[in-house]
DNA sequence: TCCTAACTTGGACTTTGTCTAAGTCAACAC
DNA sequence: GTGTTGACTTAGACAAAGTCCAAGTTAGGA
């Protein structure tokens, strides 16, 4: 992740104390987090940052391309740290659990001239659904 | 859409007014509407009806598998009338335009069962993305 | 050490969606 | 037709997620 401090200072950005503590939460759990999960836990090392600033740095993030924005169920977007290395998700319908997967081929080798209708296509994200093994023990 | 009416007495459904609008506007144009867009047709045919009767009806259109509902932007959901038949969608990174387009490759088969961690996949949604041919000629 | 543009803050505001209590009405029985 | 009843609808309050803004603070270069 000093990586990405580097990366980001090359970029321009003002390194502040805030922005350190959104990186080093994403980067520290390997899990898909809300807003406002990620404001709670830098709440627990900056007890002062306030909602606004976790926003607008993940949405900095993003604009960057350090971190990618899943939004699957219409609620809260979650925030992916692992966006140098190609991946889909997979999600369980009853507890939410996400995971990262790497299907064997390219979605976007199947789609047809014929049905891009025109569009220029530049990516396609695949999200998975299933139960999760605690929640299929659990029925 | 008769055929939807139908089945939906079979269901044990009430058939009101408003049910009728709302499906009657989910019939008329082939879209994917947020439930706002929905509801603003359907006070054009019946001026008296409710936000909340149109989420409620839409959730029950969801339930009994007739509509489909897509989460693409984190933004309001949209809801399709297409659920009978297997589909993917494309989306307009610019305006937001969604079209139906139908990949020649299950995305289920792509996923190996190394990559399946224990869950029971029941399905996958693509979503591709690009540049629609009116905002590619706007630039 | 100073300066300043960039950053952060708290709170108001917006959008999208849910819930509730009270009133209305579709469908069935007669 | 008329009455009955539980399902349906309504308006408005509420909640969650996110955006915006004016005022205050600060990182990093001069």
């Amino acid at each position: 992740m000093s990586d990405l401090l580097t990366r980001l200072r090359e970029q321009g950005w003002r390194l502040t104390a805030q922005r350190r503590v959104v990186a080093e939460v994403l980067d520290g759990e390997h899990v898909h987090l809300t807003a406002d999960e990620v404001h709670a836990r830098a709440v627990d090392r900056l007890p002062e940052i306030s909602r606004a600033t976790v926003y607008n740095t993940l949405g900095e993030l993003v604009q960057l391309g350090e971190v990618l924005e899943v939004s699957t169920d219409g609620r809260a977007k979650r925030y992916d740290p692992n966006a140098h290395h190609a991946h889909q998700h997979l999600i369980c319908s009853v507890c939410g659990t996400i995971r990262d997967v790497h299907p064997s081929a390219d979605p976007l080798a199947a789609l047809p001239d014929a049905e891009r209708f025109g569009f220029a296509v530049s990516g396609a994200e695949i999200t998975y659904r299933g139960l999760c093994p605690d929640c299929r023990a659990a029925t």
